[in-house]
DNA sequence: GTAAAGGTTAAAGTTAAGTTTAAGTCAAGG
DNA sequence: CCTTGACTTAAACTTAACTTTAACCTTTAC
């Protein structure tokens, strides 16, 4: 009635689990106050906040990334609209980068599939080339290469 | 000598580690046969195997799905070239998915910098349409919405 | 012939992003 | 008053995709 949510409140209107809320407290990604028994009291702009976290996560990136892009709005009011501008530029040049890296896939698997791939030392599949880049949150070390690993003799398969 | 590999030869071939290949193998995604004493002896058409498993997951696809594509092939001889086309290119099909869905996100995020999202109830930001899709591994239950947790009175922030 | 390097297993540990459980406090309705 | 539903915490559990550890055997090199 105050204008702040519980966080019963914020579950309902986001669809993430009162659970997921405490924890994304607890990780500094979303602020709460609380009332005189302790309980959580919301900011309508967590919603925002939370809508963020979301589309972020579905674009791959992981908590710590979009942590980080939060970092640079305030927690104790509400964003201004230049502000949330800023985030969502920073946001939207990762989305660019990642989907440059899948067209960058498809390209080099459309040539593999006409290329008949007899050697696998020449075959884009076995070398895709920026093996720095991660696609999101998985396994640790997943391109880990060195230059010894890609190199060493042909393999005909 | 033989014409196949220790499990050393193909960790160093791959990249991955001894340990990343006998999981590997429990999961069913490579196989091996033995020698008399016991040690693991890979054919090289398993560095192929390996090869796609990795380009798989940097799109974003989990080791199930990539055991199901697999499991187009033959295990105890090397597929020909007929074999892995037809798989690659059921891999590209979820990869075009995949790129359909962030320019998707980023037409709706570029929209929404300039429209000034003063309405989280209409702003792109909080209802992303397709609620279903899944961007590749990550927490469980991430998009699951119901119809009601979209809905409800209008917020502004 | 022996030591080092590399192979084997099963079982436990790791990280992310939460969920579930247990045990309890608080608020609202009848 | 008291019960029901919403809230609190800390700690344990979950899943994926591996890695690490421990204890042991085999192969290679000198």
């Amino acid at each position: 009635m105050d204008g702040t949510l519980t966080i019963g409140e914020v579950a309902e209107r986001t669809g993430l689990a009162p659970s997921a809320l405490r924890f994304y407290e607890r990780r500094g990604l979303i602020a709460a106050t609380r009332t005189e028994s302790g309980q959580r009291r919301f900011r309508r702009d967590v919603l925002r906040r939370v809508a963020f976290v979301r589309v972020a996560q579905r674009v791959g990136l992981s908590l710590e990334e979009i942590e980080e892009a939060l970092a640079l709005l305030p927690t104790d009011r509400a964003p201004n609209r230049e502000e949330w501008g800023r985030v969502s530029r920073s946001w939207r040049d990762r989305l660019d980068e990642r989907i440059r890296l899948l067209e960058g896939l498809r390209t080099g698997l459309t040539e593999c599939i006409g290329c008949g791939c007899l050697s696998l030392q020449r075959c884009w599949l076995s070398n895709p080339g920026d093996a720095a880049a991660r696609l999101g949150p998985g396994p640790r070390f997943l391109l880990g290469n060195t230059a010894d690993e890609v190199g060493g003799e042909p393999v005909s398969v």
